[in-house]
RNA sequence: GCCCUCGUAGCUCAGUGGAUAGAGCGCGGGUCUCCGGAACCCGAAGCGAAGGUUCGAUUCCUUUCGAGGGCACCA
């Protein structure tokens, strides 16, 4: 189904047509959302820029355009404004159409894709020698909230966790652990996430300061890559380990991912060089194998290369997710990889893509996406971490949200006093988790921001408390009403009549269009931005001198109508919420 | 030095080549005998700066100031 703005634009479209013409196809019609109800819903701005080239006066050409415009169904007759401005305003009527159909839509408009798209979502990728902490939140959940998006547009979604589970990091802990913890080797079930952190504090720091001990350790790879047994059997337990620990957090925040680390492209790794070598894409340079690409300047302003193979003849990311991409399009058909990394790997991938297509192996149409997005800052606006300035573990972070989040359920609560332990603590995790997820996605993805737990459990606002809330409040009211909100029938006539109701039914439409913006865009604050208007749309609908009476209202027609109105607000905020990875409750 | 991201109200954040730049918190004032006040209404207060393109710029371009980040063998 199209939306409103696409119906308009068509119409302008065809306007043009006939007022300049068979070239006025060509012209963006330029329909946009009015920045005002006052003009309307929407407007359409081409008759100021056609003024010159027609030599007339735009309130002239928007008088034909307006005479030429077939829109009755849609919109009221619309109206010329200012220097030249055709306002667009929706008729009730037609709203009350398209809302009726959308209410027996479980999807509520939002279309199933014809032909799915292949498309791999890489996120998280935590490191694997190390616990997970805030630094994989924000990949974490953001990958996710994409994820589910693409899945509810009905695309073919392969979600990749690209753990960091090979490299010098593992030669450090591996010559570490086999030098001062002989038992891990006979008892790696006794090994424990927790060992595997403070090993590789301790690596690090003999890493760093014993030369000795760093040449151990790069022999230690050179173990790991070579086959060695006891190298291999330590780095498959510290592996292991740390999956299992991850997908404890994923299971916690409900998220679905396969594990494929870096060593899975490890075979691919020579040819990918050979590949680029004989293609004469490669040179050595210093040692190394490199891609010079266009465009692409170092500190001094020489080229920049991409480097494939290392001057000791080993491979690093560059060739690792070169041979992912490879292996992404053409063994996993993948039509659209999206990687959700921090912003300041952008000029990586930017190269890395670059030198996909310069090898041929990214077919036209095929896209591959950046989804850069910014820092979890601190209190004093650096790297949010401890007190003591250590990493804030993901584990301890979750704790303190639900503990936190216990706290604002039980002051709700103390004014009804109706709510179980066992709700509560449901509620809690709801609340707790919902605000650490929405709060990271209410912002715009490349600004840092500062992770404030007050902002983000507060009950007013653009928040999780809020929308979770707003849902209970909502569902409560079909309690109230003695009706069971999802046992309407399918079919209830609405009727749109008074403005908050108009109101409440356009931010309703809107939906699928919101749904369609952040799947092309890969933005979900449009999405929360979205709940959050509709959520206050509502609130003005059901607000004592604003709104309507929905309980109490008469006849029985306009109260099952707004009673439906209801029940769909709900459903959005449940499907939306669920999109962003965030459950609802039915009480708060 | 080059490149990237970003500078919007006291604070936290949205936003658009178009008509008067929006929320929340905080602040000042007011309303409703309140279907669970997530109340509601009114008000003060802002596009870092300067140019340019344009009928129109907060948005695009240039310069400048400021913040953060990236810049050859870590990922």
């Amino acid at each position: 189904m199209k939306s409103l703005r696409e119906l308009i634009e068509e119409a302008v479209t065809e306007a043009l047509v006939a007022v300049v013409g068979p070239e006025g196809a060509e012209i963006d019609p330029l329909v946009r959302p009015t920045p005002d109800p006052q003009f309307g819903d929407y407007q359409s701005n081409v008759a100021m820029g056609l003024a010159k080239r027609l030599r007339r006066k735009p309130a002239e050409i928007a008088a034909d355009l307006v005479a030429a415009l077939h829109l009755d169904a849609v919109c009221e007759p619309p109206e010329i404004a200012g220097p030249g401005f055709i306002n667009f305003r929706i008729r009730p009527a037609y709203l009350s159409e398209v809302l009726g159909r959308l209410q027996a839509d479980p999807r509520v408009g939002v279309p199933l894709a014809e032909q799915p798209e292949r498309t791999i979502v890489d996120f998280s990728s935590p490191n694997l020698a190390k616990e997970m902490h805030v630094g994989h939140l924000r990949s974490t959940i953001i990958g996710d909230a994409i994820a589910r998006v693409l899945e509810f547009q009905g695309q073919d979604v392969l979600r990749l966790n690209h753990v960091g589970d090979w490299g010098t990091q593992f030669g450090m802990l591996i010559q570490h652990v086999r030098e001062t913890q002989p038992d891990v080797l006979q008892h790696p079930e006794r090994f424990r996430i927790d060992d595997l952190e403070s090993f590789y504090r301790e690596a690090k720091q003999r890493f760093d300061n014993d030369p000795a001990f760093a040449d151990a350790a790069r022999r230690a790879v050179v173990d790991l890559q070579s086959g060695e047994e006891v190298a291999n059997r330590l780095w498959q337990t510290f592996c292991a380990e740390s999956l299992r620990h991850a997908h404890e957090i994923y299971d916690r925040l409900d998220i679905r991912l396969i594990d494929r680390g870096e060593s899975f492209y490890n075979p691919m790794l020579p040819e990918v060089v050979e590949e680029f070598l004989a293609r004469g894409l490669a040179v050595e340079a210093e040692g190394a194998v490199c891609i010079f690409l266009e465009g692409f300047k170092n500190r001094e302003g020489g080229p920049l290369p991409v480097i494939i193979r290392k001057s000791d003849g080993g491979y690093n990311y560059d060739t690792t997710d070169l041979a992912g991409i490879k292996h992404r399009v053409q063994v996993e058909q993948a039509r659209r990889i999206i990687y959700v990394t921090d912003i300041r790997q952008r000029q990586h991938f930017d190269m890395v893509f670059a030198a996909a297509r310069a090898i041929g192996w990214v077919p036209e149409g095929t896209k591959l996406e950046h989804v850069g997005f910014g820092m979890v800052l601190g209190p004093d606006r650096r790297p949010f971490k401890t007190r003591e300035g250590g990493t804030i573990k993901l584990k301890e972070l979750l704790d303190e949200a639900e503990a936190r989040a216990a706290g604002v359920v039980e002051a709700q609560d103390e004014r009804r006093r109706e709510l179980s332990p066992e709700q509560k603590a449901e509620i809690a995790r709801a609340v707790g988790l919902g605000a650490v997820k929405y709060f990271d996605l209410s912002h715009n993805l490349a600004s840092d921001y500062v992770f404030d737990w007050e902002t983000m459990l507060a009950l007013d606002g653009n928040t999780a408390p809020y929308m979770l809330y707003a849902y209970a409040r909502i569902r409560s009211i079909g309690r109230r009403a003695g009706v069971d909100l999802d046992a309407l029938p399918s079919d209830v006539p609405l009727i749109i009549e008074h403005p908050s109701e108009v109101a409440l039914a356009k931010e309703l439409v809107q939906f699928p269009t919101v749904i369609q913006q952040v799947a092309v865009d890969l933005r979900p604050h449009l999405l929360t931005e979205y709940l959050y208007g509709l959520s206050r749309a509502f609130s003005t609908f059901y607000d004592r001198e604003r709104g309507v009476r929905v309980i109490d209202a008469e006849p029985e027609g306009v109260r099952l109508s707004r009673l439906r109105l209801a029940e769909m607000t709900a459903r959005v905020l449940k499907l939306g919420l669920g999109l962003l990875g965030i459950n609802v409750v039915e009480q708060m």
